[in-house]
DNA sequence: TTTCTACTTGAGCGATCGCTCAAGACGGAA
DNA sequence: TTCCGTCTTGAGCGATCGCTCAAGTAGAAA
């Protein structure tokens, strides 16, 4: 007999994956768990192993959003680096409201994941790593559309873009100050890279 | 009778810092606590009230850390810019072999605290506005002595290292690639606001 | 030396943690 | 309709959490 689960997993991965953004994994218990995915305690342990088990998907569930999301921003818009700035000011001025943190949930996991927690902790650096390698592709893409100068050096500034992207969610959880963030997003794709 | 306490506050602070700042303020428990600094659980809640009491003590005293540390780069140090940047490498490729966290710990608690204590938030997001504020009246220096162009944005700069450190300091704990932190602190102060 | 008082000690309280498992519910096969 | 195997249920286990407080200790005052 095949799986003859009730339950939807993609739902109840969308609701982990807001209570675990907006809490954390340290603070969030599994009867916050229970009570938000409507599961009891023996299901979601058959399903999921454990809470890092189900953490783990949650991790999984969070980037590959990203990742869509970002292909999304890049279809609409004209150019590669259009395409870029929009999936910035999307994930940093416009979730703003509804999403559970300011922060991303991939950077607020490498923070308060412990060695003792090291398999979640190396998930987490890879997915990070799998986004900045996203960037570069991107840029380099910009490159060879003529978008970017020939000399553009595509891992220093997809790296950059890594850092201005979780420091700027950090400085927007540390101040709400939308605006200064606006201005800065206005600047970043003026670095001396892309200008010179 | 005054104040007959056998232990030594700073000391005890500069335990306590070093486990908060490795654990985080959830993961760390007050059995931890009281190894770390070796004092039972009634002397350390005469003296700090609290776990939340002792951290928010943590987290003046990491700040107030910072801030010397800032000012020693800076007395190290010919220009003001070349302070700043003699500070940001301290920070990030210097201190990292016995620092307890590659993470500045005001951003850690920044992301890993919840409304619920909502006055060590509160508290974390004051000490991040004084540092930047800091920056600011260093980055004020600069153009007053000549080492910036009069039509510099202040804010603008002080609020992009702002951003860039702490953006650095979590891309150094997800890959812990100096090398690549060393390029990019080496662009930092080089763009358009300076070169320009 | 005696007294006073501030400080320290550590057993242990009530709450909550992640998780288990025996019992029950349910859908498909025969 | 009966049977079988999977999934669900929820009481509750042992561990650990932040924290309290009655009893003990030690230094200063008299």
């Amino acid at each position: 007999m095949a799986n003859t689960a009730k339950f939807n997993r993609r739902q109840v991965l969308e609701k982990a994956t807001r209570l675990f953004w907006q809490k954390g994994f340290h603070a969030t218990s599994t009867r916050d768990i229970q009570q938000a995915i409507d599961m009891r305690p023996g299901s979601i342990y058959a399903a999921f192993g454990s809470k890092s088990g189900l953490f783990r998907e949650v991790l999984q569930f969070y980037a590959a959003n990203m990742t869509e999301q970002l292909a999304r921003s890049l279809a609409a818009a004209d150019t590669v680096v259009g395409g870029l700035q929009v999936f910035f000011r999307r994930v940093l001025l416009e979730g703003g409201d509804d999403a559970p943190s300011e922060l991303c949930l991939l950077a607020k996991s490498l923070s308060e994941l412990d060695e003792e927690e090291g398999e979640l902790l190396r998930e987490t650096r890879q997915l990070l790593a799998a986004t900045e390698a996203e960037f570069r592709s991107q840029v380099e893409r910009a490159v060879s559309r003529g978008e970017l100068p020939t000399h553009t050096d595509a891992a220093l500034l997809a790296r950059q873009l890594q850092v201005q992207l979780i420091g700027l969610r950090s400085y927007l959880r540390a101040t709400g100050n939308r605006a200064a963030v606006n201005e800065i997003v206005g600047h970043l794709f003026d670095t001396p890279e892309i200008s010179q």
